[in-house]
DNA sequence: TTTGCCTGTGGCATCGATCCCACATGGATC
DNA sequence: GATCCATGTGGGATCGATGCCACAGGCAAA
């Protein structure tokens, strides 16, 4: 057993201090009863010896585990990177350790795996980003407590956090109404779940309150990234009947009109408005600034944990949907028709 | 024991199956001898169960963990995040999960408690992008194998993974001399550790080729946020004898110069030419955009879980810093004097 | 003196998975 | 027919930490 300076265990500081496991393990998580003389020897040898527990030997014998698994769509897009900031650092204060993974460019058999991991690894819950539907599946069955945030799958079935979607979307429609824009065109990528339905709801809703009707060629599905919005703009506004406004549902389809307009030498807000949802920091550094529905990502991140957490505390209790505020930031590149 | 649905162990498969624990174990890890029906039988139980083997009891069982850390400086940064996603990506590839923790806001007694955790779970290795000293002293002390990335706190001591510095600065500084340049400041954080240093280096060296002398007045220390190098900005370029161009040592000061640039109503490149170390993604979205030494943050990520491994094969070999190549992409905000 | 309680400590089973070892069976070889 | 080996299976110890229970003293009340 001449190991090169092996860990050091519960075991080895018991002995060193000549007692036995029992009484280590009572004076260094402070239950039981233990004299204090006896106490501080345990503490003493404990850092002499560089002791750090176990949590997986710890876990395992406790059938808990202090930790929860954060699955994110794409860290490279900074609205999931500050979500992911604000549910570390909340789960961090609250005494939980993170699992972070990044769907990143996962294939739908990564998924199944990544789920696979977080119910391997015994998390006590999980916050989930928009990914592939196997994983809020698999993980329900599994009876692991989940949070979706941005979107939800399960909007009844399961806990939320969510953005007001119509509410931000409205108000963004609203403005360029205000502004006289009629012929507006809205950017999206899907509207079957919750985000987008309540993104295109609520366009629909602020322009029907104007009495303007939803023009169907307007409402353009671009794709999931910048390179299909940009496309799907520079072929819609390189046209004769261009609209005079385009409101881009998030950020990443905002940055394909944006490259677009660039590239037809289009002038913002002289030609065309733009409106986007998602407040991307790339929106406030150029010229003209971006008028923007700004969603507190790092907010959703950290009210996402404290939702699970709180689900861990009553695991019985009705799922809820904690909805918070989208406000509207004007900038320059909205302007009168 | 009628609990609602406990978690299904390996004693449940085998018992299920009809076989004892040792079969169960061996047909599903597919080690050692089990007859075909046997090893079929059992396979079909586990998944009917909806089986799931506890990773923590088998670390604790082997002794090895198939995970390693990762700690980050700031998500929200987008070069970090990139990183981070790289490297989250890699390990996956490799079979590893990943505790990826934001250090964001945390004061040092969280460093402090990040590293132990580290320990605490036993990951087989940590990667680590600049935080406190502290982290990779205790880390090393307590013999977990780290990859130093971004910045190398110990050259010598422990593998890295960082940029040419200095040869990414010199190319960006040669650039500027090029079109005539003498007066060009260098916005800097520090440049005691490899990072600054490195830049430093590279931004005397070009000019001492070129025969200008370094003015110690140009070289000015902004600070570490967005609002230092801003106000160190306003105040440069506000004065009389302002340089007629600002090279940014990285994304956080160039937004800071690019913000006091326009609030100065400068125009660049005709008052001012701008080029920065790291390209951000709003650095192409801007008018003019900006030129910027461009360094793959991602793939930066995924070399440092490289050499993580490897050192893991190799516990005994010598340090290895890699260094990969930092390449200037030319833009608009940089024109002759 | 006996009973009872409180304090302090150690023995030992336990969590879930693994794996060494013993043992059992069957067929082939001498 | 005895021996041997290959194949297949189960018993039980083990990893590190925890916590129940038993037990040893000491002290106070009856």
């Amino acid at each position: 057993m001449s190991e090169v300076a092996r860990r050091a265990t519960l075991r080895d500081v018991a002995e060193t201090a000549g007692v036995s496991r029992s009484t280590a393990s009572r004076a260094l998580s402070g239950r039981g009863y233990v004299a204090e003389p006896v106490r501080k020897k345990v503490l003493r040898t404990a850092e002499k010896l560089g002791y750090v527990p176990d949590v997986m030997a710890r876990n395992l014998k406790q059938q808990v585990s202090r930790s929860i698994g954060i699955l994110v769509t794409d860290l490279r897009n900074q609205f999931y990177a500050d979500l992911a900031a604000g549910a570390s650092q909340q789960a961090r204060l609250s005494g939980y350790t993170t699992m972070l993974v990044d769907d990143g460019l996962s294939s739908a058999a990564d998924d199944a795996a990544i789920a696979e991991a977080f119910v391997a690894l015994r998390v006590g819950g999980v916050i989930l980003t928009p990914t592939s539907a196997a994983v809020p599946e698999y993980l329900a069955r599994h009876r692991v407590p989940i949070v979706e945030v941005d979107r939800q799958f399960t909007p009844d079935g399961s806990d939320g956090v969510v953005v007001d979607n119509a509410a931000g979307a409205r108000a963004a429609t609203e403005h360029l109404l205000e502004l006289g824009h009629r012929r507006i065109a809205l950017f999206i990528d899907e509207t079957d779940w919750t985000t987008g339905r309540g993104r295109y709801d609520g366009y629909v809703a602020a322009l029907g309150a104007a009495g303007v009707a939803v023009d169907p060629d307007l409402v353009v599905a671009t794709g999931w990234d910048v390179e299909g919005s940009r496309a799907r703009a520079v072929q819609m506004l390189g046209g004769r009947s261009r609209p005079t406004a385009v409101f881009a549902a998030n950020n990443v389809l905002a940055e394909g009109a944006w490259r677009a307009i660039a590239e037809l030498g289009l002038s913002v807000p002289g030609d065309i408005s733009l409106v986007a949802f998602d407040d991307a920091p790339w929106m406030s550094m150029v010229t003209p600034g971006v008028t923007a529905v700004a969603q507190d990502s790092v907010e959703m991140g950290a009210a996402a944990v404290r939702r699970l957490l709180a689900r861990l505390e009553d695991p019985v209790g009705a799922p809820q949907t904690t909805i918070l505020d989208a406000t509207l930031r004007t900038r320059g590149s909205t302007g009168p028709l």
